[in-house]
DNA sequence: GTTACTGCAAAGCTTTTGCATCCCT
DNA sequence: AGGGATGCAAAAGCTTTGCAGTAAC
């Protein structure tokens, strides 16, 4: 935890157990999903500190923002290059972490500075499939 | 746009004129943009009419729903499979046409029936490169 | 004639912002 | 002490929905 001190982040109780949910978590969770959670311990915790904190986050690339669940967006804080698979019913998010050294096409480098890549797989998990047709 | 009525679609003239702003259109525009477009035919077009027609366009398979930009939903009216290169900036989306035939994982196959794949390539494009720093 | 679509306005959600207060460093 | 963070409420976007009128089939 002291390495978000030393990239310049104040480490308020609230960040605290914020980074504390973060921390190891593949859940992939919503600005929601955080709030809720975080809120048990902090009552008074706002929506406002909860969305702050991870764009400060964001900014600093220590989560990625995940655009994948058309809903909302996701938070992922495993920053290592890794892909997804998502469940389209009940948008549950697994990490697939496998490379696949995609290569850059040309076509795209001709007109772009290419910085990276993400592979979506989508499809429909056991639970759904066995719970409602 | 025959093929339209034989799916069961009534084509309306705002459908129609919303059928052929996508048909053959690789610029992925957002609800906004086929709104103010179609706008100018129809100047008593509403979002109701649009969102309803993208969404019974997606129920039917006629169109795929982007969730490649994270401001807003954007739609492509080429459902071929096939990939996709957007400008962190300006949110430029340009397809990418090549295969990569992708594996699926074994690891993703136990739990889920995956059913597809889409890769999201990100950089920056020439214009923004030059334009602003 | 039926059924489905249109268009308006209102509502629903997610996310952002202004601002006074507070607190980490 | 100072600069940044918090929390509340309000606002801003995007998208959905209810409903009365209308048009395609």
């Amino acid at each position: 935890m002291e390495r978000y001190r030393e990239i310049g982040l104040k480490l308020t109780p609230q960040r605290l157990a914020i980074l504390e949910y973060l921390d190891g978590n593949t859940s992939h969770p919503s600005a929601e999903d955080i709030y809720s959670c975080v809120k048990k311990k902090f009552p008074t915790m706002s929506f406002a500190t909860v969305y702050n904190t991870l764009e400060t986050l964001r900014k600093r690339g220590q989560i990625l923002e995940l655009t994948i669940d058309p809903d909302r967006k996701r938070y992922d804080p495993n920053i290592h290059p890794h892909n997804h698979l998502i469940c389209l019913r009940c948008k549950t998010i697994v990490d697939v972490d496998l490379d696949f050294e995609i290569p850059i096409p040309d076509e795209a480098r001709k007109s772009f500075d290419v910085l990276g890549n993400h592979i979506e797989f989508y499809g429909i998990c056991d639970k759904c499939k066995k719970g409602g047709e």
